[in-house]
RNA sequence: GGGUAGGUGGCCGAGUGGCUAAAGGCGGCAGACUGUAAAUCUGUUCUCGAAAGGGUACGAUGGUUCGAAUCCAUCCCUGCCCA
């Protein structure tokens, strides 16, 4: 093992690891024991959909695969039923078993498009939590004082706020720390949201006479809006599995400022590489146009090339030319219906993209809808005798509609 | 256990008997403007109904009243102080 390839590797674009020192004896450890690193990747199965936030790590990961090493993912089937309140403001909910298996599933069938399910073993933490009894769990308990468990900036918010924190909450970074004594880690990847847990981890394995793991934090990737973490419940997310069109579209919308964040996190591009774009961007280049490359970049990480370069072309048709592409969604309606009105807001409806019929009312009397490029204010004189009806709603959802006999 | 302050729409936050589907702000959506964004301005933002008009909703359940987010009772939840 190269240990300074290794270690460059390892802490490009992180956010915060162990110091050099320590990291590298760790890799000349566990090269003179002729094996692999154990790199931990906790994954909370309360959100079942992989997002490029969530990508940043595995991504992480697979450049750490291609150099040998191996890759543990801990699904927290246990921890899943308390609740991490890592970030949030609130208690969270605890999810139901089945559930939690069940995204459990959904995250695995995801997170192998990204690292290599060769090198990798697959976790649930119930397995030694479950085991644990009450003794055991006092025990644990008694290796973190409140002042330490006070110091982490969700809880101390919360309190400082008049805030409940329930005290099982404690317990999720004790838990997490316990899963690296489990498979004896020599790394844990994170988000810099888990540095409390993740450094938990270290003094819990210290406790139980382990070699502390390696940390590894990776920044938090800002949605599309370009303000908050990417996350599904914000509804600025892109999914690892949207496609390619979508994807492509999802990567247009961020703002101009997070183009470089978005190449170095989201990229397999070389550091150079970003350079040479970060000063096209100062020469004032179109960011437009620089965007695009991205949204190209990514999506073809994710879809196949030819998939990415159709995405670009239907998003010049959709966006630039504001026209229906071939792969515009069809929806039927009931022309011979009396009620021509409710026939089509009916089948806008069944388009799953708005919540209500008021909604798609609200929407056309605010003139957002085209038939055929010409906007109109009521659905009365739609009809299919002139061919097909595409219609257009708000500045990118196209969608053709089709007389169902 | 005692005392006290609270629980309102996605969020924050007004509202103390009818004028309240509930001020204002944030966020979201749409229009104008653009570069696909940002900023700005405008509109809109529970739901069903083509419409007229309904239905739900201010922690929960009952009650008082012609009428309740607002009053009463019980319960649940949260903060703070005391023990």
């Amino acid at each position: 093992m190269n240990i300074e390839e290794t270690y460059k590797i390892m802490t490009k674009g992180a956010a915060d690891h162990t110091s050099e020192e320590e990291i590298k004896e760790k890799l000349k450890k566990v090269d003179k024991e002729n094996r692999p690193l154990r790199i931990k990747l906790g994954l909370d199965p309360s959100a079942p959909d992989i997002h490029l936030g969530h990508a940043v790590v595995l991504r992480k990961i697979r450049q750490l695969q291609d150099l040998g090493h191996e890759a543990i993912i801990i699904i927290g089937d246990f921890t899943g039923m308390i609740g991490d309140p890592t970030g949030k403001s609130k208690t969270r909910k605890p999810l139901s078993k089945e559930q939690v298996l069940e995204n459990a599933q959904t995250y695995q069938d995801q997170i192998f498009k990204v690292i290599n399910k060769d090198q990798t073993t697959v976790r649930y933490n119930s397995e030694w939590l479950n085991a644990l009894n009450f003794k055991d769990v006092i025990e644990l308990a008694s290796k973190c004082t409140v002042a330490r468990m006070l110091e982490r900036d969700d809880f101390s918010n919360r309190y400082k706020n008049q805030q409940s924190i329930s005290l099982h909450e404690f317990f999720y970074p004790l838990m997490q720390a316990y899963d690296s004594v489990a498979i004896k880690a020599d790394v844990e990847l994170g988000g810099t949201d888990q540095t409390f847990n993740i450094n938990m981890g270290r003094n819990i394995q210290r406790d139980f006479n382990q070699d502390p793991q390696i940390t590894l934090f990776m920044p938090l990737l800002e949605g599309t809006d370009g303000v908050e973490k990417m996350s599904k419940s914000l509804g600025n997310y892109i999914g690892i599995d949207d496609d390619a069109t979508t994807m492509y579209t999802k990567v247009m919308k961020i703002p101009d400022n997070m183009i470089i964040k978005y190449y170095e996190l989201c990229t397999d591009l070389h550091p150079d590489k970003i350079e040479e774009i970060k000063n096209r961007l100062d020469n004032n280049e179109n960011p437009r146009d620089i965007k695009m490359e991205l949204a190209l970049e990514i999506t073809r990480l994710y879809h196949s090339e030819e998939e990415a370069i159709k995405a670009e072309e239907n998003f010049k048709t959709l966006f630039q030319k504001q026209q229906a592409t071939e792969d515009t969604v069809e929806l039927e309606f009931d022309s011979t219906s009396e009620n021509i009105t409710s026939a089509v807001l009916d089948s806008i409806l069944s388009s799953g993209e708005y919540k209500s019929k008021a909604e798609i009312k609200r929407l056309l009397q605010q003139g957002a809808m085209k038939i055929n490029g010409e906007r109109i204010d009521s659905f009365e004189n739609i009809s299919d005798k002139d061919g097909d009806i595409i219609l257009q709603i708000g500045k990118g959802r196209f969608y053709k509609l089709v007389a169902s006999k």
